[in-house]
DNA sequence: GATGAATGAGGTTTCATTCAT
DNA sequence: GATGAATGAAACCTCATTCAT
């Protein structure tokens, strides 16, 4: 990890600090220690502070899941097909092994922080997310709308609504992963019962039944 | 509001508070003011501070949640049905005004930080909810598993996982509606299509489909 | 000095901190420690912090100078007196002991950091200095066009720029006074020196001679 | 400016840096950036650092008044055109134009800040400053001697208290100007005022009436 | 029960200064 | 001579918490 430049050891190592403690009790002075860098440093690459780092752990990773995704269905047109391996790049990008589940958790719990940022100096920042996200949201959209148009998905809901189901049922899925990996309480199912589960939502609930 | 017992003017100031600021910058000054009560009062009530302050808002809300969900379910034994009216009473604590959203919104941020509490003090507060939690859960799992060896739920997946499926598709769909409330920004839906999208999910992706 | 209230030991700590260090060297933690209060009590009173502090110090006291002023100059007509009482004020408040010589140098030495405010939240406050330096300013002014008038002062020069030469020739004065007093430097006068100095100054300069 | 010398350019932007935020709020950065020059190399021409360039600022000026009033004065024999001619000097380095205005600021500013140097590697700095400030102010001691022992200057004054007068109305005047060319504040004269009242302070204040 | 001035631990943040390049 | 990323000491500042009233 010490091969990184400072700027992403910082955000590495904010997300471990964050995911373990929570974005209020995370502290500057812990994360500059994990990343092996002063604490000045941080406030060089990130002067607005700890909600500018928070930010840019999630531009970093929507960045990246955006390029992907990009390339991956570059080649794919069937939408059940396309649903799918969306999900999978997800899946590989969040629940691969355990540091990616810390980086599920920072970007599970700390969502709704975004809708609070007030800074005028951190609308930039919000905005790339925002624009990163609509993306995102609009690729999974489009999916939906025209496998609704093809007649191979369910064309009585919303392609809005079923994609917030599609999101909050991976997340849920994907935090009781999480709680199961950190803590030891089991909520009841593994990995490949998300999986399954993931694609038994888009045969059943996402395709149009006959 | 001013018309309550000081302790639940506490935590409505407290569930507006953290709705708006997040639990990191939420203050007890704040908190007090919103209340109309000195800061010192809170201490009174919450001896453990901030962090019980949290916890008791979502004590309180399981509690009359589980409550009302006893008296609801008792007279009605299809499953179907009950998760059915199960879906309806939660949307009902939750979406029924803009003061709820907002409740919904703590409940949805905050349910993380139960398994960061490392205070002993706090475990009896921290019982309670789990307490309240598993019993929530149980009631929807059971209802589940009822559905399946009744042969009226898809049997082929795990009650547990079918449950997260349910659970973070219904909070994710109230969170569209509470960033409408809240901003302006339009996610495409309403709390009618949330209502659809919800029956459908039940039919389509908890019911056995022949 | 321990019976004042809190806010008026803060300021007192304050004079003589800024005094001895100057404003880029004074800190709270050493204006807290002279003030016998904690640290966080300054911030209470002066939310802006150092800055805050600082204008209050001025606030304070052209607030009692001029209400000083008002009551003295009451009684009297005579231009040339009123003038001399005036003085005479402005010595006695700052001059008459030591640590008003402090107060003469922050008030001195800071005076030019009034025109630096930018913080919109110290707006008010700088008002309220500039309402009542305007006050005395006017004080002055009125006086110097009254004796004018009157043919008892010198009528060719603008009253505008007499009174920089009564404010700046008083101000020097004081100031060397003080590096006497703190430092050994002598700069070749005493404090009777200065009465005699101003004296000249205001029946040669201001007065018109025949 | 970019023609001069990068030692000059770091003394010319930490005047205007100085002076628009005052020493306590201005920053090696800043004046590194407005010397178009990286901030490692302030530290090359001033090792001791801020303080050093604020010294350095004050020498600069003295050393260059006093070289040019030694000239000019080596054929003025008569004390009041030998005064005259000091004050037209003074103001020619000072008023000339807005930005020998900021250094004026500057001078008066952080004069005070001299007597508070404790370290001793900038001893030499201060000596150098000490000397400079004394041959100036000799320079007018002398003059204002030399005048009353020729019964052409008001003897029943330390020549100490008249120049600190003097020295006192001009900077006060001169502070006006600035404040005026800087804010829009007017404090109700202007440059032809100062010329005059000078003028007339010399003639009335300093020479002896018959 | 109720208040809010007061505390001070502990976080955030800045920025003068260094040093490898 | 010149750079600017990096450091870390030392300041600022907040705010949970207490306690005399």
């Amino acid at each position: 990890m010490n091969d990184l430049s400072k700027e992403n050891r910082i955000l590495d190592a904010a997300t471990l600090e964050i995911a373990e403690n929570g974005y209020a009790n995370a502290t500057m002075a812990r994360i500059a220690k994990r990343a092996n860098v002063s604490s000045g440093l941080i406030y060089f690459y990130f002067p607005k502070g700890k909600l500018q780092v928070l930010l840019s752990i999630t531009v970093r990773f929507w960045k990246i899941l955006n390029e992907r995704l990009e390339n991956q269905l570059a080649s794919i047109s069937d939408p059940v097909a396309r649903i799918t391996e969306l999900a999978r790049l997800a899946e590989f990008m969040l629940v691969r092994d355990n540091n990616r589940l810390y980086l599920a958790k920072v970007l599970i719990e700390e969502l709704p922080r975004l809708f609070m940022i007030s800074d005028d100096e951190l609308k930039d920042t919000r905005m790339e997310i925002t624009v990163e996200n609509r993306k995102f949201i609009n690729t999974i959209d489009t999916i939906i709308r025209d496998g609704q148009n093809q007649g191979v998905f369910d064309g009585s809901l919303k392609p809005s609504a079923m994609r917030q189901v599609l999101y909050g049922a991976t997340e849920m899925l994907l935090y009781g992963l999480f709680i199961k990996a950190s803590r030891n309480e089991d909520l009841g199912y593994g990995k490949a019962d998300v999986k399954k589960t993931l694609d038994s939502l888009i045969r059943k609930f996402l395709c149009k039944n006959p």
